[in-house]
DNA sequence: ATCCCCCTTTGAACGTGTTCAAAAAGTAGG
DNA sequence: CCTACTTTTTGAACACGTTCAAAGGGGGAT
């Protein structure tokens, strides 16, 4: 298989993907250029939707050719990760002050989502559309990508500090795969904000309202003994099935490590099931 | 637009726009040019992929024009529901046998979900391709679609014959959410196959028959006192959030107005049952 | 100045899904 | 056979994302 979605110049060893074979430093002409595509196209997103800006109008605005824009993007979808980025910032900038004072499991959670549906908002209209690309396995901009593995370790770190920081206690056994499921919560409630077509998504705020405590509730109940063989096996299914993150129990916390990381694990099946416990 | 699918029984709208005016009986000439134009692309869709499969081949490997498959089929997505209609008889087929002879719950749902996976199997490469297009809240194809209620309520009530027929008993505040839950588990196990890269899709059965269990023993868990409020409670918020079985809005393109939104209601978790526990 | 090399920029051209006015084929009555 | 009408079919045309060979351009070496 080759992995040849990426720019025309050839993979950077960088870990931000597209763009002109170095990136120089900011200041550069060539850097302007690459923001004033950049600024212009996320502007013009936001103003059109994104299935209505095409890529000759990015061009003209900003005052460069059609090829110009390729050199510096690798595609259309590519433009949508500065707000990825942009996103991330604000919603980790948000945030911090939910976590810095709030000690409640459930305010945290709730907080947290809340924030990011605040940043998120302006946005919405536009989400929804370059949301399907989005969902493509293929697309770098899909959220289980590999392409996509620094910005999602990123948020799926600051789950982790929500339960750091929380004043309760759950099953020790869910401690590696709590912030991944939490953030799998928040995917799930992406989803249903994309699907929100209710006002000022009022519905998907509800929703949060209503689902946090619960799954607060949901945590904090893991120790009790009716459940806690179910929640250990649990744990171990996760631990097989979910991506692999940071967290990894015994193999040590290296950093990156080999490439390689497929989005979900391929690998031959093998002894994944095993015996059951 | 227009909700002129395939052979799909029933349903008849109201007065659409585009396509062929009435849907003549079949033997006539046009149904027949209808179905050729129809098996020519999901035979090009198995052999090639989705994206690599023009319009222009079709019409030309069905001995039609292009304009003419865009009189049959509004676009190239409504092509792929006789995908979904096919797999979705083949299920509920392979389902048969399981369900009237299997009465223990873990290995009704793992036997269904099984049976999915081989029923879906020959198309895997392809359904990756086209599955951003489901994604897309806008488009028809989108399982949470109004346009694909009726398929869906199809499959919610296939589920609900899974717990009808199996011998476990469950917190009977669940009766209602229940069948929806599993059916989302199904949604959940679909997004982990279209990411599944391993041969045969190996991972995904390992997934499903560890995780089948689970969910049984999760809803047999569900009567214990120690989780009862919070059942209640998770029933509740699903009751409020989840799609409603029912009849809902499907008024139409209608803009705003009132308030609450008929909002498309969705909602997911992926992986299969996260915060019950 | 001249040459050379590499980075940047250009805009025409390609293949795609989709649209549309008009031609063809079918139907029915005179 | 002709006429009026509807249903079906056609293929050129459109707008889009993307590609590509070629042209600019800046700076160092000769």
């Amino acid at each position: 298989m080759d992995e040849a979605t990426t720019d025309a110049t050839g993979a950077e060893g960088a870990a931000e993907g597209a763009g002109p074979p170095r990136r120089p430093a900011s200041g550069t002409k060539s850097e302007r250029t690459r923001t004033a595509i950049l600024e212009t196209a996320l502007r013009l997103f936001q103003d059109r939707g994104y299935d209505k800006t095409t890529m000759r109008a990015i061009a003209q605005e900003a005052g460069v050719s059609v090829g110009n824009a390729y050199y510096y993007f690798a595609s259309k979808e590519h433009l949508v990760q500065g707000f990825y980025d942009r996103i991330g910032e604000q919603h980790a900038e948000a945030v911090r002050e939910v976590l810095a004072q709030e000690t409640d499991l459930a305010r945290r959670i709730s907080g947290v989502l809340l924030a990011w549906l605040d940043v998120a908002e302006p946005y919405h209209r536009f989400a929804t559309q370059f949301f399907k690309n989005a969902a493509d396995p293929e697309s770098p901009l899909s959220p289980f990508s590999a392409q996509s593995r620094v910005p999602r370790e990123a948020a799926i770190d600051l789950h982790r500090q929500i339960l750091a920081g929380a004043d309760g206690k759950y099953a020790p056994e869910l401690a590696d795969q709590l912030p991944q499921l939490l953030w799998m919560q928040q995917m799930g409630m992406v989803l249903y904000w994309v699907y929100d077509r209710s006002p000022g998504c009022t519905r998907t705020r509800a929703l949060v309202r209503r689902s946090a405590p619960l799954v607060a509730r949901g945590v904090a109940v893991s120790r009790f003994r009716v459940v806690r063989p179910l929640v250990r096996e649990i744990a171990e299914v996760l631990g097989d099935f979910l991506l692999p993150a940071g967290a990894a129990d015994e193999g040590g916390p290296e950093k990156g490590g080999r490439g390689d990381g497929g989005a979900m694990r391929g690998g031959a099946e093998g002894g994944g099931g095993g015996g059951r416990g």
